[in-house]
DNA sequence: AGGTGTATAGGTAGAAGTACCTATGCGATT
DNA sequence: AATCGCATAGGTACTTCTACCTATACACCT
């Protein structure tokens, strides 16, 4: 195709910036520009568009990271892949928080790069297999809803089967009813919840039932 | 080490079969068994308990889904991988949902299943990068706790105000001070917000502004 | 011109929840 | 034996929410 396909490969190695060349120069038509740093990096972003901006986490001036957020607050349309040494989750999320279409470990084969770039440009993610379990775990919180230790430990065992069927949507008297007990008692207990968790209010004690139930 | 690890290849292909025998005999010391359809394979998963069970998703009398499903519902403690030609995302869900550890696809390098089943080994997950878009939207649905058109479209803007000021635990009277109107205009809206999602009681309101504040 | 939808506001009755008390019985700890 | 935590239950006063109504004013569409 006539299509030239604009890629910016931010790196301040010379060496993994010629090597990135060398490989994408082999497959396919793609019109290469390079940055040796964060704030060049980020200047060549905004003039030039490119497809793909290819970011080096650890840069001087801005780091990859910093260049990423700027792109996705002034919403340049380049798809952004990270290319980074760093197996960690924290960055991870970090990167998926503000859009980052890409996650290549260098560790890892060149040819992955070029599928990266690939599956970029047809709009969607690409991420390295170790880092999929990043994903997968992000995945797990969301399901499990936070499992932070709010100070559900502070509660006993009947406070928190108050709190289980309280987010189940029963009122305090089919509560009482459901365990045969006064409606005063689970009042007091949800009274008693509320002074533990230190919150107050008409509402507060059904939020923190709705995002703790799965905890319970 | 001395270590073996026990694979079980479940494929009605005999081609794939053999290519992964010979792909895993190179690398490590592996035991290989094989299946060739998913009755076979589950009972050699149930007698043999391998660490690693490969399962085609296309098989004879029972499909991999529904190996992975028995296993899963019987808590055999074997990893599961998908090894499949189809890219298909509620596939892919659906396996998540039943703790399937590795998804890779056939179309991918064999250097893959290695790189594979070394991931699974060590409690992690592995899928291929062509499928972790899916995941990615996965997480997407889940962080926009489905976006599901729940109804929030019959409501009117002003509606939807209230209803986001309701997600912030603010009472009818803060919201009618907030806003500048009277109590009864928001009791009213909050009424008519009931009315048109068709749902009712003390909490069900509160429930599902927590629920869709997000998408407002 | 008339109908429809929306925002506004009010009324009333009742249900539900909150806040802050007291009090009893039971089991475990000291 | 005395104390403490917990589950139980009750009282009282207050706030909040719900479920029904009515009603006015405005904008938009036919």
């Amino acid at each position: 195709m006539g299509e030239v396909t604009k890629v910016l490969i931010a790196d301040d190695h010379e060496l993994i910036r010629k090597g990135l060349r060398q490989v994408l120069k082999l497959d396919n038509n793609f019109e290469i520009d390079e940055a040796i740093d964060g704030k060049e990096a980020l200047e060549k972003v905004r003039n030039a568009t490119p497809d793909v901006t290819i970011l080096d986490i650890q840069m001087p001036f801005y780091t990859g990271f910093e260049v990423a957020e700027r792109i996705h607050n002034e919403s340049i349309q380049t798809s952004v892949i990270f290319l980074t040494m760093h197996r960690e989750e924290q960055l991870f999320n970090r990167a998926m928080d503000i859009g980052v279409m890409g996650f290549v470990l260098k560790e890892n084969t060149v040819s992955e790069i070029t599928r990266c770039i690939e599956t970029v440009l047809a709009g969607k993610h690409y991420l390295s297999p170790e880092i999929s379990e990043f994903l997968v775990r992000r995945n797990m919180k969301l399901m499990s809803n936070a499992s932070e230790k709010t100070g559900l430990s502070l509660l006993t065992t009947t406070e928190k089967k108050v709190l289980k069927q309280l987010a189940t949507m029963k009122t305090s008297q089919e509560i009482a009813d459901y365990y045969g007990v006064s409606i005063k008692t689970v009042q007091n207990h949800r009274s008693n919840i509320c002074t533990k968790l230190g919150i107050s209010g008409h509402h507060a004690l059904l939020k923190f039932a709705l995002e703790h139930a799965k905890n319970i």
